[in-house]
DNA sequence: ATAGCAAGTCGTACTAAGTACGAGTCACAA
DNA sequence: TTGTGACTCGTACTTAGTACGACTTGCTAT
């Protein structure tokens, strides 16, 4: 009778499925929805027993971030630099998109873990192969970033927008809208931002395709 | 005896002293330290009286974001748009550089003021009047927008590190890390990014330039 | 088998923060 | 002088993170 029948319903905690735990929650209900409690709920459990595997929700946050950025593929080495980065940059914008919460995040934590680490090194690695001196090679990794996660940023928040604007968030901003005080917002929406096969994605590849010929063309330049 | 002696010290609250207070007190201690309560500490009153002037703190923190839109210069219209939009951008890093706890906050509020949206309409202008057809705006806008969000949340975070690095960050890190496993970030740190002329700064104009030039080219290809 | 211990679980309770409610106060106009 | 509307604030409720310490459980060495 008293055989172990809680294994069943709790197949006892660990740190990693805490973290899973909590990235599921925070993919399906965003980031402010992820509680203690409400992560607790979701094991099973309660709130006291999650601290037992991580340190408090700072450290939970950080082992979050980390997971995010295993998920993102590294500039694969048997490609030709450009072509690698372009791989690896995609990468990243699609793994954000699965997780939009956590693009604030991944520049404000303090405590780098060891797939940042590694991903960290493996594009230098890459930059360094494409020939580009360390001056470029940090100038080349400071803008390629600030575009992907910008463009993330950005993105991540469309997909806010989008999910309670069928409720009311639409007829909101076109009630306090103006068009004759803004012409010209007026006339991209009309005629290309509100258009069906506009896609506000499609402008990823356009601006990494210019920051990657930009430094092409400064690897030449180098090189002369 | 009975005058007025409060208004020396309690100029009565307004919507824009409220503001005012609480970009202060997140400009000196950070966004995580701006409770109401420490607002109202700050202004010299309690809690509940500043509800009578704003809604709650999510419009406290939207009026804030508006604010900030109000101090980045706009492209001015009598330079060519190249020159111009430099200007913005450059004006844009330089404010989220005094609020840099902005960053996460301008593209995550849902409720756009009309300083955001006189901003947009005159950044639509110029690269209307640039000669860009609607589809190639759009791609220039993400991309320009992208990158100095990116950047300005890279910068952010790197004060953020340099605050409490002095204390044990560095340490901390340095411990974390073995220089035999990060071959290429430790050459880069050691042989460039700590030496004391590096700045990370410096790479804001260079891809600020790259997008530049290549937009350029893209409205050459469009006149063919 | 069993004593004992380490690992894990959780009930209770404290603190910080946002804010609803409603009573009080104050300046000014009629 | 008195009524009104704008403003102020004391109290208290709610949600969240987490410290403390007791309880439970399964494994190990006898």
């Amino acid at each position: 009778m008293s055989d172990t029948r809680q294994d069943v319903r709790k197949p006892r905690l660990s740190r990693e499925r805490v973290l899973a735990a909590a990235m599921e929650l925070a993919d399906r209900d965003g980031i402010e929805a992820l509680t203690i409690r409400a992560l607790a709920d979701h094991l099973g459990t309660k709130p006291m027993s999650i601290y037992h595997h991580v340190a408090g929700k700072e450290v939970l946050l950080d082992g979050m971030v980390d997971i995010v950025f295993s998920e993102i593929e590294k500039p694969p080495a048997e490609l030709e630099w450009r072509e690698a980065l372009r791989v690896r940059c995609r990468s990243a914008r699609e793994v954000l998109g699965r997780h939009p919460w956590a693009v604030p995040l991944l520049e404000s934590r303090h405590h780098p873990g060891p797939e940042l680490l590694a991903h960290h090194e493996s594009v230098l690695v890459t930059l360094d192969r494409a020939g580009m001196p360390l001056p470029l090679v940090a100038h080349a990794y400071a803008v390629l970033d600030s575009f992907v996660y910008g463009f993330a940023m950005q993105e991540a928040n469309l997909a806010v927008q989008r999910g309670d604007q069928d409720a009311e968030l639409a007829g909101e901003i076109a009630a306090a809208f103006d068009p004759s005080a803004y012409p010209m917002m007026t006339r991209f929406a009309m005629e290309h931002a509100m258009r069906p096969d506009f896609n506000f994605g499609d402008s990823f590849d356009y601006g990494l395709d210019l920051l990657l010929d930009g430094l092409a063309r400064a690897v030449e330049r180098e090189r002369a």
